[in-house]
DNA sequence: AATGAATGAGAGTTCATTCAT
DNA sequence: GATGAATGAACTCTCATTCAT
């Protein structure tokens, strides 16, 4: 009997509800609790389905992880393409166009941030994991890229590709501190002064 | 109930030979196949050890992951160490100190790369580990907040604490990148253009 | 943490069935070897079940003793109820009601031998099965004092609690004696000779 | 190579004071967390012996505490052959008598009771403990009895042996009673009480 | 489609006992 | 004689997954 292992496609509304469900609650568990520590029964019961009926929607834990973390990329795709189309505008505030990347980001990290300490957690461990978030990080890497390859009259950097990662590291490095770090000054200073950090690379005035 | 439970410590050369036995297998394991994949019984046979005689050194496997955490944290302390001290030298290449440290910190990465990931994964779960790496990051960013102090007619920055932070956070994420990312450019490419990055927010002539 | 940790309650004819195997494993096992020798495995295999199935329905062995104890105090609650409301009746014949319990008692004591035997070898070193037990003992200490109060006429005795004690220890002494001892002498002789022992204390003619 | 695994029976001062020195740890041990709960290395580390040695003096852990027991039996013994020779004497004042044995195996138990507790709980089994115990039973039992047969005239009791029983589950009990339970009313009173309802099955005078 | 009871391999850990030194 | 490190079977308990209903 082929397909009858098969994962379901929910396309009705109640079936599609249940998924939801399953997914919400494995959401705040693993927040909560971490990945290792939630258990697919506790899932299945916070989420008020039976684990027969969880194991219909999801081949198994990892792949609920992975579908969450797929949603969490889309966030954060969105975010991303949106700062890619302003880079199509004739005239860019870069110091504008850094700082709302900034702040954006963010408030995304800190929505997501006990999932996001717990991708990193598994990123080691786990190859699809690290597939999946190094291709956001190649992808905002290559905007980023793209921004300096369009504006070589405005930013003086030699190494154009070796610039791109720099600078993504950077602001990387900075968002995770401001989002994740329990910092011992006020936060807007440590933002200032990473936004100054990358103007002075760039060699924007500031 | 002290006594019959007490962790051994072992002064035999034989014994100590064990316990160094026990700790690079769980070293291995660990950075092999993560932490919580690995089994103490696992760890006790690549040891050659029996379960038994591992819980006489170990009070449990976390205990045994704070050992090795405790080694390697040592060996980057003296790291630290050793470039502390050369700020108390009344002339200072800066360019060179920070190439120094950058690729001798790589090296230092690159030989407990995967340890280091594993540390990463936990971290999030585990305070004392949180308390650890936190300890670390301070004492190093204390180091760069000093150098700061002293040379304040050579750095221009104007919100001090915020850029040893900022100073920090680049340059950890510079060696971070280097080490662990399968990068698609030639690494020296990378570390060029992060000292780059610094000595332009420094505003050292570069 | 709720949940998936909870123990499940069988509603259903053959959990319920499942759960009553398990428990007479267990009482088996706990008269023939002890509740210490006695290990989870062992009950679950005996009761053709699988370990993990136990523990759906008891947090651990300990949990699982309790519940056997309940149910024997149950049975033993109900025949001291029996007792107690025979002490209302107008008229009694307190030879007969002795001896009546007397012969009871023996029975059910004979009943649960072994796992008497077992409550008594763990009520040392367990607070709860400690309380239970002592709960009973003080349950029919009362009815034995009740009844002296109300027959002060019929009994001659001058302290009244310290009696109550007295003759619920001679009365517990004697059954124990008559169910648990390999005896060198015909039951019946110490049954007599038990009764007529309380009656002569109590100063009722034998 | 026989005799090279037999026990060593300690002649030298040294020696036997080692052997001391396990028995004292280990009943203190027992007494503190019972016989399962104790381990032998536990034991052998407050003995300031070493594993090792501990077996060389003993076969197993069930034979230390068979020596304890036997050493506990002995102290009893003594008392018993004490009140046992007291009958040899022409003229006995019985309450004299019973109160005097009551009151001394009343401290004797005090002073063992958690060792008496944890031999109660191994009773069970264990047929060797059951064996050592109910031998002293007998023997207290066949005293008894003899006090009996020698003072017809005094107590008036049909069938004597069965009376040395029961008369020996009175007294046990109420020595339990008053040494091993938290009782609500003054002890001296369950005394007494006790006292009281044996001279009144005896039939002498109180 | 859905249930949830059942599985059983395997986790972490303990400890009575042995034996090389 | 003495040591105490080492053993390893056995323990209690968990949980991802299955499958009869």
């Amino acid at each position: 009997m082929p397909g009858s292992n098969a994962i379901r496609m929910p396309r009705q509304k109640r079936s599609i509800e249940k998924k939801e469900r399953i997914l919400s609650a494995a959401y705040a568990l693993f927040c909560e609790k971490g990945y290792y520590r939630t258990s697919t029964p506790e899932i299945a019961e916070r989420a008020q389905v039976s684990t027969g009926c969880l194991y219909s929607y999801f081949t198994d834990k990892h792949m609920i992880f992975m579908e969450l973390l797929g949603r969490c990329q889309q966030e954060f795709g969105t975010l991303t393409n949106m700062f890619q189309k302003k880079l199509q505008h004739s005239f860019i505030d870069f110091q504008e166009y850094f700082r709302s990347y900034f702040v954006q980001m963010i408030d995304i990290h800190i929505k997501y941030k006990n999932f996001f300490l717990e991708m990193t957690a598994l990123y080691h461990s786990d190859a699809e994991i690290q597939f999946h978030l190094d291709q956001n990080k190649e992808q905002i890497q290559d905007t980023l890229l793209r921004l300096m390859r369009q504006s070589t009259d405005l930013f003086h950097v030699h190494d154009i590709e070796a610039a791109a990662i720099v600078l993504y590291e950077m602001i990387d490095a900075f968002i995770d501190r401001v989002a994740f770090y329990e910092n011992k000054i006020d936060q807007e200073r440590i933002i200032k002064e990473g936004l100054r950090a990358v103007y002075r690379y760039l060699d924007i005035a500031d």
